[in-house]
DNA sequence: AATGAATGAGGTTTCATTCAT
DNA sequence: TATGAATGAAACCTCATTCAT
């Protein structure tokens, strides 16, 4: 009985991501939800208080979810730190990647909804972007990452990411995710320079 | 008289960019525009076709108005390339900060908005990757920027701007644009490894 | 239960009858609708597509309420086919007459409402004519009915009947629906001459 | 000068028949008025004083041209009176048949649309009705037309008519004026039984 | 007389939410 | 818990009419 229930929310929340990345938030109502999931109008409103609601809810289900693939650099570890980050960021458009309706809801329908909506995406990016500093930092302290504002850097790195996904959910570029990864992590590493300015 | 006209959807379209900005697409109004322009509800279809088509103009405005910063790349300058490329980078990043509302439609309300929204946007980067991946190309067949796919390339460059913005929106970074700028064009071009793995 | 969510339609469909009746389609809104039904807006929504849709049903339902009064003619029976024809026009006759807004919908405002409204119209009077067709026929076979064309002697016949019809919705005239039936059916037989050019 | 604002409002007039004609006195708008007769807005209403009146105008214009058609019956004729009134029937009929919109102005768009409209009409059929019944206690008077009520008899004659014409309007009849005049006579004067009840 | 931009009342329809069963 | 009929606020859009030029 508990574990039908929690199917129910389940079901609901699962085909709410799925009609959220067809059609977008104001696209998709109620009646679409309930449909798909088969239930009763009244059903959907003892899960959830209402449609804001289970939007919310799926959005902190999907940054859990991008967060689960993150794994701690170890510096110690025989791998290397680069060969580490690019593992990491391999893993996040992998998982992004395969799992298209969650990067449609996250980088499509989650940005700009309301005021609530945005304090959420500021808070999971706040998290993001402080794990991301973190390494940097680190990596400036070990001499393996060039001086430079952490969180500029971060967010150049990041944006490379979400820019890359985004096309692809465009449909402006086809590319296989390591192609990508590894082109990204070329130009992220090194810069698109043959001779940088250089430190000569 | 033609003057007048003119006011009249300018104000119209003025008025929209701003409501459309702090609230969004679908939490604004009809009756929040022609409050705001001071104007009977029967004048806006006298302009507009419908809410959506307003947002379209207004769309179609924005981009006019980004692209027309762009200047090309002289590579006889005595300038140099890099320093122009910063240039133009600065100037779209200083158009953006200076027009906030522009810059959220652009990168909050008008992202996933609709099929036909989406076309619209994916036209938009389609002339601008255009020419930053010429550019690109341009630069390797000179030597000056490294092998790679430009179009990889050219997303992971907007990105970076791409998300420098948003976060500045979001409220999560406070840098100014020259600072940003700088910051961006040293990654971009030396990436963040202090010693890059090198060509050897 | 069934039957509370029957009564709503049908509740509607009664008020949307005597409202059409008396104001025309047009004049008619969905607010005078519900205000008469005691329903709310979203209601009346739930019943029908659309104002235009109801319009239609009841449309429907005066068409089969109408043609539920027709009989077969028994060339068989004692009574004589002549009569049972004017006791099936008298039954017409006492339908529409005592149920004026039925009248006024089909006479008034069914006709030329639009299109889709023509093309209902048409169907029910094909069927009509169809009928009556067939029983001229007949009685042209068993040498009742004096030759000529069906379709001629049916458009004329009930011509005589929904014009009698017509002025007494306009007020024009005030006859008992015995007394027209028996001038009309007289006329129909007869002719209106005394001395018919005739077969002498 | 005078002979233009004539035509100005002719043009106006004769642009709505064809309008209200073909798609009814709704679906008609001063703007498809205005585009038709290639005038501006405001020039209408210097002609008339709102959509309903030229609607009204142009009713008067078609009773007073249908009425055109009449002529007197003279008794003493050599042509007969029979024969005279089949003329007038021919004559109704050829004028409404070779101006449909006229004819689907009459008989869909001008029934039922308000109550000043139907005022209109009852006063034009009040003229008519008039006229027929006349004729018919004339014709009585001198034993040519069999006793009755003119009242239904005429409402009877001019039943088959309009009907006749209906018929031919939404396009379920398709007969020619002139058969359709005489098939029509043939039924008004005889009826419709080989063997009338006789008069024993 | 002619113009056409401006007006705003009024209509239709949608859809998130409630609540009695 | 599940149901789904009922609700009504709120949105969009039309179009006859006005009036300053």
């Amino acid at each position: 009985m508990a574990s039908k229930t929690l199917d129910r929310r389940e079901s609901l929340l699962d085909v709410a991501l799925h009609l959220f990345a067809e059609k977008g938030y104001h696209a998709t109502s109620i009646s679409d939800i309930i449909e798909s999931a088969g239930v009763a109008r009244g059903t959907f409103y003892n899960y959830f208080e209402n449609k804001r609601q289970i939007f919310g809810r799926l959005l902190d289900n999907l940054f859990s979810d991008v967060v689960s693939v993150a794994f701690p650099i170890d510096v110690l570890s025989g791998e290397g730190v680069p060969a580490q980050v690019q593992r990491l960021m391999a893993g996040f458009c992998r998982k992004l990647l395969t799992n298209l309706p969650m990067t449609r809801v996250l980088l499509e329908h989650a940005v700009g909804l309301d005021d609530e909506g945005n304090e959420q995406l500021k808070a999971f990016y706040d998290r993001v972007y402080g794990r991301i500093r973190k390494a940097i930092s680190d990596g400036q302290a070990l001499g393996i990452v060039r001086p430079g504002q952490p969180s500029v850097i971060a967010t150049s790195l990041l944006g490379m990411l979400k820019e890359s996904l985004y096309q692809q959910i465009l449909g402006t570029s086809r590319v296989t995710p390591d192609e990508m990864v590894e082109e990204i992590f070329a130009v992220a590493t090194c810069g698109i320079l043959l001779n940088p300015p250089g430190e000569a």
